[in-house]
DNA sequence: TTTTTGAAAGTGGTCTGACCACTAATCTTT
DNA sequence: AAAGATTAGTGGTCAGACCACTTTCAAAAA
């Protein structure tokens, strides 16, 4: 019979010792000889679970002083996915989708409440003015509005994942466009925004930012 | 002075290797001891960095036979990202409304295409009439036939953390509803499809599917 | 006493060699 | 020719040995 590897029972064995025990980002783990010992396993083997879990940036070892928990921020996935997945064009073209729905989505979304009447909205407005304000701000910011913190998370995941579409800065022009975008949320046309955003969005994809400089 | 670690050289040296000798999926890798005595290193050292690359999907291996490169689909990107993903936002609401900005994404992406005149659809609408065709299988046709796998196993996971809101058989009176969605698709009428796929969905999940049995 | 030094203990990094469990190809027997 | 037994090759695991490095702390020097 053909037994699964232990090396996996040993990383799904580690997660739960992280949860039990509440081992937050940044404390040490114990070492790879008493973990070892713990779960009667040879040293090896331990190691080829730790060294899965690091590839993936949610464990951080140090040579000499131990193994760490990860800050979530390192987490590596996406990275290390793009490097080996990325060079199929089909599965780029997905994420490019994927991460549209989810905007599209948040649009429709906040034109469905009255999250344009609240505080956060105005500070919104003021931070378009900013001389500063990046494309990527105005993307997030809806996606934060949205109030779907896990389509947020998904987004940003993808994000990075797909070559960041949303690099640079926002010009006078484009300020115009996205204020209209805005206005029509405010108006709660989510047919009207969505069109907007799409165009804008768009533009920055295939244009190469031409148009904008 | 800390070097580098060797298993994360060996990992790009294999995706080179895999790259240059235009390995592909399916094929066999190297086998531990070759790899081993090829890039001058211990196989415990190879190893590390398979078992890096088999946690992530790509590759497989078979006791007795050999490594293998997986098949794309097979990659883990999904399931790794939710492990960490849905920890904190795991607000059952975020997933279930994300799983229907997935939903309502595909149908609009099949209204967009002539999907509905391919063969496959056709053989979509002779298993809805299958006796025993499951509530489930109408939403993952939807979402195969978006032709966005990304969006696809996104869905797929999510559907494991909210348990299963389209768990069991498709009932007779629900048949003409699912069939009326599917008619305002083949007519491209993303607006009418939706509609209708909503209704049928919240009559699931509010009526606790009462109405159906 | 305070500071410096350095030896020891502990940790991750790597290699070697040895089994085991399993598969597939080969050889042997029927 | 077919069935069974052997064997070579593969991944899975373990134990033990070094190495390079960090921390600690006690001994030596100031």
């Amino acid at each position: 019979m053909n037994q699964p590897k232990r090396y996996l029972n040993i990383v799904s064995e580690m997660r739960d010792m992280i949860r039990e025990q509440n081992i937050r980002p940044g404390d040490r783990i114990p070492s790879e000889r008493e973990l070892a010992e713990k779960l009667a396993v040879g040293r090896s083997t331990i190691r080829e679970a730790l060294r899965s879990l690091e590839l993936l940036g949610l464990i951080e070892t140090r040579r000499g002083e131990g193994t760490f928990l990860s800050e979530p921020r390192n987490h590596r996935l996406v990275e290390l996915l793009s490097t080996f997945v990325l060079q199929d064009s089909k599965s780029h073209e997905d994420v490019r989708e994927t991460m549209c729905i989810h905007e599209t989505a948040a649009i429709q979304a906040i034109c469905g409440t009255d999250a344009a009447k609240l505080p956060v909205w105005d500070s919104f407005l003021g931070r378009l003015e900013a001389h500063d304000f990046k494309r990527e701000d105005f993307v997030r910011e809806l996606m934060v509005l949205s109030g779907n913190r896990l389509s947020l998370k998904i987004w940003f995941l993808l994000k990075q994942y797909s070559g960041n579409p949303y690099d640079g800065d926002v010009s006078p022009e484009e300020k115009k466009l996205l204020t209209n975008i805005l206005q029509a949320i405010e108006e709660q046309d989510a047919e009207a925004a969505i069109r907007g955003f799409k165009a804008w969005s768009s533009v920055l994809t295939k244009g190469e930012n031409k148009e904008w400089r």
